[in-house]
DNA sequence: TAAATAAGATACTTTAAGTTTCTTATTTGC
DNA sequence: GCAAATAAGAAACTTAAAGTATCTTATTTA
């Protein structure tokens, strides 16, 4: 099946890094086939083909190695932002891509970890460095170019105001947004305070 | 100390409603002072002066006894929404609210609590029987009734708006909004959207 | 007041976290 | 190339807590 098992019993005892990634790697399988409330040690001891001690020499506990196995993916890739020639879809090209990836695995691994590392707020986890405001201020740059926002309409909340309310949504809802609910947060909540008139 | 224990050993045997809700109230006070992830059956039943066979009988696991001591809680007193005269500081009151109570312990229950019944979303829990709008109904009402704003601004988002960010706020951050973050919510975002002109 | 019911105590099973100890493969420094 | 150092892997162990089972005893109900 999962080819992290098969690679180890023909080939070569791993170390370092490369055994490091391969054990991130079933942390990541087995919260996503199992959920994080059922993720066990021995569990992902036995798909990366390693044993207990491996991972307890490397992490203090399981809270650890999930996190360390969520922080690996998080650097979210800053690619080419798309433009679609206008801010109304621009934002939505924005608010579709956060339904992609593994948003749902993600929170729910965040859930078990808020709960196990009490002290830590759930903003420390989605995001270790510190809010990423870059796509949002290349997409409303791209509208006061167009002429479509006036410069001083660019404030700090209206940089994460519509990935907050999705981010809200999946949260609460747990599953993708719809298409009619990105629509509502753009049309009757973003551009009407936006957009230059 | 609590005296949920004292009033145990001297006093008859507690059955019923009576026992069952002394039992919920140890499991709000265990959730409170060790958190979601260190509450043990063992503890509350201790706490409570009874034995785990008692819990067992009731509830079929961890999860559904926390889910019932929070859910006892949860229906919101719908008291007399304050009506201060104007739509801006009767929104900032509702937002006050939503920093009062357990929201905090709530929330680090609810962490738990989705990550063991892996299905429930977040809303089923927050909102057992369906989103509640009647404060920002109310609110909302006055608003127009005064000539603040214009019935048709009234929409299904403008009612669930301003508590919607305020609650991503507290997901978030796992403590109290700040008054700068309420006035934001409201002023950046709320009042210009449904403030009639 | 006897039978039915539910509380409370206690011991048990099971699962999984985390630890310890030992063996063996691989690397590194000479 | 070889010896010493280092880290991987195997396996047995301890502990904590969930959940179960059994028994005794208080309280209710008919």
């Amino acid at each position: 099946m999962s080819n992290s098992q098969d690679q180890n019993k023909l080939k070569t005892r791993r170390r370092g890094k490369e055994l490091e990634a391969a054990i991130l790697q079933a942390v990541r399988e087995e919260l996503k086939e199992r959920g994080y409330a059922n993720l066990t040690m021995d569990g992902v001891a036995e798909r990366s083909g390693t044993s207990k001690a491996v991972l307890y020499r490397r992490w203090a506990n399981r809270a650890e190695i999930v996190l360390a196995a969520i922080r690996e993916r998080v650097p979210l890739p800053l690619e080419e932002v798309p433009d679609y020639g206008n801010l109304r879809d621009d934002v939505c090209g924005v608010l579709r891509s956060m339904n992609q990836n593994n948003i749902e695995v993600m929170m729910k691994a965040f859930y078990g970890l808020v709960t196990e590392i009490g002290a830590m707020p759930l903003a420390s986890l989605i995001f270790p460095e510190g809010r990423d405001n870059r796509t949002m201020t290349i997409v409303l740059q791209r509208a006061v170019d167009r002429g479509e926002v006036s410069a001083e309409a660019i404030t700090p909340r209206m940089l994460t105001l519509p990935a907050d309310l999705a981010r809200h949504e999946l949260i609460l809802y747990n599953r993708p947004m719809s298409e009619q609910t990105i629509a509502e947060i753009v049309d009757e909540v973003y551009l009407p305070l936006v957009i230059k008139r």
